[in-house]
DNA sequence: CACGCGTGGGT
DNA sequence: TACCCAAGCGT
């Protein structure tokens, strides 16, 4: 059988397509208005593509409107306790970001005049922008000719040319696809474009490739396969590892949290005191490893799946005297744990301790 | 280059 | 249900 010859892909029928069907945002300017030459607000696509790493929209948009709402310019965000900042970030995952996010504020008032960097290297060398970011905020922000490649571009692009390499060794290739593609004029809407078209019409699962504008263009289309691209190295089964977190509240109706260290899992985020994470060991766990002494009761447990383990947390509560000590942390009003920066585990570990503790 | 690093929504 | 995975970055 014959194939019918595909056209070359081209960045003006995108284009056209993103004209007519690209979503409405909080954090971008329409590409009408883009075409008159109004670029969105640095501060902004900076903060929500760092927020948007590994992040879906709809887990950003609340998130976004707090922290623009909370710190309208980048200035603000410096000027900002980094605690303010985690505890605003608490619930949205990969707190380095935020830690990064901070960094970068920081840098960008004091040693660029609080202006963000305009060129792709520039803004590189922020901490928490990488390959991705420092290209989309180039394009997007500064209208710099920057190829972006993201999760969706890489589907995108994978299908296109039917890239049989696996992920992450045709990324190479994959980004040369990019490059050629990108063009001159409307470089950011072109990224957003290929992103939108991503994450709307060429998705992971069932792609709409009879809406695509890429389908007279699209090798993985033509080989009636688009869904077996990206190809993707086998993913490795999740340990299980196992814990006890205690949960202490005294007579003045306070819980005793700490801050964990800022390197590693959960890094400068609140918890309540708890046993190492260890690999896991049939059976449940005891009340040794306590904070201290008191009549710690079962109360149960919590399962919470991490990208790379699985936690089971043995949960205890005691009840304690108003001047019980600890010999770190603090003790904080049950009535004021949303303003703490409380990871989403450490909030239903507390949850499992006192059900009405987020009421 | 491989791994550590969160969470919630979709199927 | 049990996956899959989403606008990645740092080490």
């Amino acid at each position: 059988m014959t194939l019918k010859q595909l056209t070359l892909p081209s960045a003006a029928v995108l284009l056209a397509w993103y004209d007519r069907h690209h979503r409405d945002l909080p954090w971008r300017v329409s590409p009408s208005m883009a075409a008159r030459g109004i670029l969105p607000d640095p501060y902004h696509i900076w903060l929500s593509e760092v927020m948007l790493q590994q992040t879906t929209v709809a887990a950003v948009k609340a998130y976004f409107a707090k922290f623009v709402s909370r710190w309208p310019t980048v200035g603000d965000l410096a000027a900002a306790p980094v605690d303010d900042v985690m505890a605003a970030w608490a619930g949205l995952g990969y707190y380095a970001r935020a830690r990064n996010l901070k960094k970068c504020a920081d840098a960008v008032a004091s040693e660029h005049g609080g202006r963000f960097p305009d060129t792709e290297e520039g803004l590189r060398a922020l901490p928490g922008i990488g390959d991705y970011t420092s290209a989309a905020v180039a394009a997007i922000a500064f209208d710099r000719q920057a190829a972006v490649m993201d999760g969706n571009v890489e589907r995108v692009i994978s299908r296109l040319y039917a890239i049989s390499t696996p992920l992450p060794a045709a990324k190479p290739l994959m980004k040369q696809k990019v490059v050629a593609l990108t063009p001159p004029v409307r470089p950011g809407d072109f990224a957003q474009a290929m992103m939108d078209l991503g994450a709307t019409i060429c998705t992971p699962k069932r792609p709409a490739c009879a809406l695509c504008p890429f389908n007279g263009s699209c090798e993985a289309l033509q080989l009636h396969d688009p869904e077996h691209f990206p190809v993707k190295a086998a993913k490795k089964t999740k340990p299980v590892r196992q814990g006890a977190a205690f949960v202490a509240v005294n007579d003045a109706g306070k819980i005793l949290l700490r801050r964990r260290i800022d390197s590693g899992l959960l890094g400068g985020m609140t918890e309540v005191p708890t046993t190492a994470w260890t690999a896991r060991i049939d059976g449940d766990m005891t009340v040794d490893a306590a904070p201290f002494a008191a009549n710690w009761q079962a109360c149960g447990t919590v399962v919470h799946v991490f990208t790379h383990f699985e936690l089971r947390l043995s949960i205890f509560r005691a009840s304690v005297g108003a001047r019980s000590k600890s010999n770190d942390g603090w003790w904080e009003p049950v009535t004021n744990l949303d303003a703490q920066a409380l990871p989403t585990v450490m909030k239903k570990a507390i949850a499992q301790a006192i059900p009405r503790a987020f009421d």
